[in-house]
DNA sequence: AATCCTATGTGCGGCAACGCACATAGAGGC
DNA sequence: GCCTCTATGTGCGTTGCCGCACATAGGATT
């Protein structure tokens, strides 16, 4: 859904932070690129592989990068939330990347033509500086994930899971079934309900079909991995 | 170590499929800041979270990128040979980054200081465009680990680390012990003895004593998972 | 030749996660 | 109220990998 013609709200737009951080002069020239766009719940904001036209600065809404095997198991890379954007491959050079991107957390969204990024970004200044800086961080993201996935159970995994939604979603209740994270998580559904019972059990959480509620989040990081910090640490290092 | 005072060879340096592929004037402005080194097996190019004053263009050396965890666990993310660069973090603008560089194969390549090289990168012209579409095929090969660790069983991803070795070394025996294979894996050395000794069985490879032979690519390709590929194509999807 | 060091081989118990099958239980439509 | 659909709970045998302990065997050193 994407609202056309008039001029964007400034404050809105600025709730995303790489938005948030250009100064007046570049948001200025942005600005008249940028529509406001509404992402539903499972929404494919790109397929693996397919033609790219718009780069996406989610505010309320988040996304998560999936890559899908041939036999169609899928596993996450990364998160996008309102720190970051969707389409790096558009100003890395590369037009298009082999994964998908899927809204897991509705809301909205800041939307602009390629091209209109493109003249911004070759620029040179701090527009550039700032996705380069957030593409860094994303990087730190997924090799935190190749690691996480290698060495950590499934109850660590999801805990961090939990924890960075959390962090992106502006509320303690999260919409998303145990089959949903199964595939974010890259292991059984049977799996995530086993961890997310444990979780219960100890009062971290709550959850009721398709609804979960962060009760303890203090207990929740006292129980996840190491990742978890890594990489909020390396993103306000490069964000901050 | 390290040879000074003297211009280097365009064409040694030229190996390095970056340095390469710059137009004439390009690699002249960076000519005089190229500085040929010698790398040995197991040095460390840089520390996790150092100061990093070069960035290394490997011509027949390769370096892997690892993470360490907290607890002295370790597994790999990346491979660099000669189509990339090591030290992406300082044109990314993020001068560091949480993980460290060790050299797997012993070799060549050519550094430049960090100063030098982002005078070239602010240009804007090939050299950013060749840096930004190499770290976006680095960022699915990153991505591709993730989901491979995730996913896919000990000897194959063993049969991807070996197939990805040879491309970068260029002979068929590679020097490494199971031990130092199972760091980079993320497993148990025995893991990795199991799965050599079954690879040995039918003939692919042969190994003895911190010495592997590559006897039988084709079966080795077959025998691989598709993550080999995936990373293999996008490489020259982007840098071809 | 004796010694040491490092690399590899092997066995065993344990556990986490798997695949599969099927049971229960909210939620919504009719 | 009844039906259906989807989400979650549970059991069971299997497997891949783990941690540990220890055996063997090249290579290097003396």
């Amino acid at each position: 859904m994407v609202e056309k013609g008039k001029e964007v709200n400034e404050n809105e737009a600025r709730c995303n932070r790489l938005l948030g951080a250009l100064p007046p002069e570049a948001f200025e020239r942005l600005r008249i690129h940028l529509e406001p766009i509404s992402f539903s719940l499972g929404e494919v904001v790109y397929e693996s592989g397919g033609h790219m036209q718009y780069v996406y600065f989610p505010t309320t809404s988040h996304i998560s990068l999936l890559y899908t095997m041939l036999d169609g198991s899928t596993a996450e890379m990364g998160l996008v939330g309102q720190e970051g954007v969707v389409g790096i491959a558009l100003f890395m050079g590369g037009e298009t990347t082999p994964n998908r991107a899927m809204v897991q957390g509705g809301g909205f969204a800041f939307r602009m033509k390629a091209k209109a990024m493109l003249d911004e970004f070759k620029r040179g200044e701090e527009f550039q500086h700032l996705l380069l800086r957030y593409t860094q961080a994303l990087i730190t993201q997924i090799s935190q994930n190749a690691v996480c996935n290698r060495l950590h159970s499934v109850e660590q995994r999801l805990c961090r899971w939990l924890l960075m939604t959390h962090d992106l979603a502006q509320t303690d209740q999260l919409q998303m079934t145990h089959e949903f994270i199964s595939n974010m998580l890259g292991v059984r559904r049977e799996g995530v309900t086993m961890a997310a019972q444990r979780l219960q059990e100890v009062g971290m959480i709550s959850y009721v079909r398709g609804h979960i509620q962060i009760l303890d989040r203090k207990q929740l990081l006292a129980h996840v991995c190491e990742c978890y910090q890594v990489v909020k640490n390396e993103h306000s290092r490069l964000l901050g």
